[in-house]
DNA sequence: ATGGTTGCAAGGCAA
């Protein structure tokens, strides 16, 4: 199975480069960050007439998110990360797809450092880490996906 | 130290 990311930075700005790659790269899954549109704005057709079924999570001007599926219909279990019900942010959906688990996440950027925006990602960051234990648990097979917008070291810069 | 870019959407924000 070939499982892709990819932030489009709006995805009525984006979608013809995004058509152009879902028929050369054929990716069987495909999880998107930033769709810049609300749901009413996605364009399904499009994507669906190259092949794709989709679920999506949008809101105007920021944020946003969607899966899609190749030759199928993503099964949606959740949008939005528990713990948070004020929440406003479109930042996770999440579906089943042949027995796995698809999480699609945009983890909030965060910059500048240090700053209100900071302080608010780091907070959030909580919630995916506690949502990832119970997925851990349930001992299927999963993948959490997307734009985590973290490095893995302080690069001291 | 400043200017540098892009998308949304209609001025400024987020990244």
């Amino acid at each position: 199975m070939k499982l892709a990311t990819y932030n489009v930075n709006g995805i009525n700005g984006r979608v013809d480069v995004l058509l152009r790659w879902l028929e050369e790269a054929l990716p069987d899954l495909v999880c998107l960050q930033e769709l810049k549109a609300p749901d009413e704005k996605f364009p399904r057709r499009e994507i669906e007439r190259a092949g794709y079924g989709a679920i999506w999570h949008g809101q105007k001007s920021w944020n946003g998110v969607a899966i899609l599926a190749r030759d199928q219909e993503p099964r949606e279990t959740r949008r939005g990360l528990p713990g948070d019900p004020d929440d406003s942010h479109s930042r996770y959906i999440e579906a089943a797809i042949d027995g796995i688990v698809v999480g699609c996440l945009y983890l909030p950027n965060g910059n500048p450092a240090p700053a209100p925006k900071f302080d608010y990602k780091l907070r959030w960051f909580e919630r995916p880490q506690a949502y990832a234990k119970e997925l851990f648990e349930l001992e299927v097979p999963v993948a959490l996906v997307g734009d985590f917008n973290v490095m893995p070291k302080n690069l001291g810069v």
